[in-house]
DNA sequence: GTTGAGCGTT
């Protein structure tokens, strides 16, 4: 099977470049922005004049048929002033007493992986795609060579997460860009996700990115599926877009869906397996607390034992997959829940899904995962390195 | 003089 290719430019008329598609004929979101960092969404030029944007699902893009137009497409790059575009009235008449107060600041990041021939210049020229930057270093030794990493922050949480939520190829390297361990815990994070209760099984995440949307950017919906759960998790480009949202019921196809806080996941000591979460992308900024939850999982679930929640914090997740404490949620849904998140495993250095039920289907609707394959830097040591004195 | 996992005043 030869891959296909589709033409994609910046901007209509732009020059265009060829972005390699999946081989079920969709193209992945970060293979848009690996080419056009920032990059939310694709449209074209249809042949009756029209504008038409191209569907994006869980990190795909798809075309009917998987038939791509020989048309450029081109990219569509968020505005930024998008916040709450509807009038909160319409949908939502709680919603204007809950505007946030607070402003949202930008921690340091750290970017790893910074080639050596880069200097805060030409580093500038690619982080500034995102957004306005209050500063950005690169860190050097003595002789004033990069040691290949460096910090940076930008003016703006939206810049940040935009940042955090995609890939990062500088001179065809792999670049990272985190919060720094020292930051960690600091609370100038915050999540965009929500908990999305009440979910039918006929609401497909498609519908319910579309919903969404209009309150903001989406950069991720999340369904469990088999067994169905009752839930999802949306995640928003603008955490006071999901703040706003919360404690909202809205309508999705007709079904009244309850928007609430996702809450970070509690951490637990034992859990035999336990392993680090998928590192998504739009996951691996935040970092919060709630012991609320903690307390309350544990009234519900102790001396039980049958279900191992694992430690996301330390993994520095955001709070996939949480709940809010408030809710009346059943412990089997908790409880499904949480086995998903700790169903994720390590295998081959890779992050691989839980693994399948009995019946051998793929659990999760979400497939962002399986198109980070890159890691290409992960090559095990030998094991001599295990009594390394630090020789060097 | 080199290099490629990492986490910030040299």
């Amino acid at each position: 099977m030869s891959v296909k290719y589709v033409l994609v430019s910046d901007e209509e008329y732009g020059e265009a470049v060829e972005l390699p598609l999946e081989d079920n004929g969709t193209l992945l979101l970060s293979t848009l922005t690996a080419q056009f960092p920032g990059a939310s969404g694709l449209k074209f030029r249809t042949e009756n004049n029209v504008v038409r944007g191209v569907r994006l699902a869980d990190g795909r893009f798809h075309v009917p048929d998987n038939e791509w137009g020989k048309t450029p497409y081109y990219c569509v790059f968020p505005k930024v002033e998008n916040k709450r575009k509807i009038d909160d009235s319409v949908e939502n008449p709680t919603a204007k007493t809950k505007r946030l107060e607070t402003k949202l600041k930008c921690s340091d990041l750290v970017v790893l992986n910074i080639p050596y021939t880069y200097d805060e210049q030409k580093l500038k020229e690619y982080f500034g795609q995102f957004g306005e930057l209050l500063m950005l270093q690169i860190k050097r030794d003595k002789n004033g060579q990069s040691r290949g990493y460096g910090f940076l922050r930008y003016t703006n949480l939206e810049s940040q997460v935009r940042v955090l939520s995609q890939r990062h190829k500088i001179d065809g390297r792999n670049c990272e860009v985190k919060v720094p361990k020292s930051k960690e815990g600091n609370g100038s994070e915050l999540s965009g996700k929500v908990f999305v209760g009440r979910v039918t099984e006929d609401l497909t995440a498609d519908d319910i990115r579309e919903y969404f949307s209009k309150f903001g950017e989406v950069i991720n919906v999340f369904v469990p599926k088999n067994p169905f759960r009752g839930f999802a998790f949306v995640t928003f480009l603008d955490p006071e877009v999901a703040a706003s949202l919360c404690g909202e019921d809205h309508i999705v196809k007709d079904v009244s869906v309850r928007v609430s806080e996702a809450a970070p996941k509690p951490q637990v000591p034992k859990n035999r397996h336990q392993t680090p979460p998928p590192s998504e992308p739009w996951e691996r900024s935040n970092n919060r607390h709630n012991d609320n939850y903690r307390n309350w999982y544990h009234s519900q679930h102790d001396n039980r034992g049958s279900v191992d929640m694992p430690n996301l914090q330390s993994l520095g997740i955001n709070g996939q997959d949480s709940y809010n404490p408030m809710l009346p949620l059943s412990p089997a849904i908790v409880a499904a829940a949480l086995t998903q998140a700790a169903g994720w495993s390590l295998a081959n250095g890779r992050m691989m899904p839980p693994p399948p039920p009995p019946n051998g289907n793929n659990q999760w609707s979400q497939h962002g995962l399986n198109s980070q394959r890159n890691n290409y830097n992960n090559r095990k040591r030998s094991n001599n390195d295990y009594n390394s004195s630090g020789n060097r």
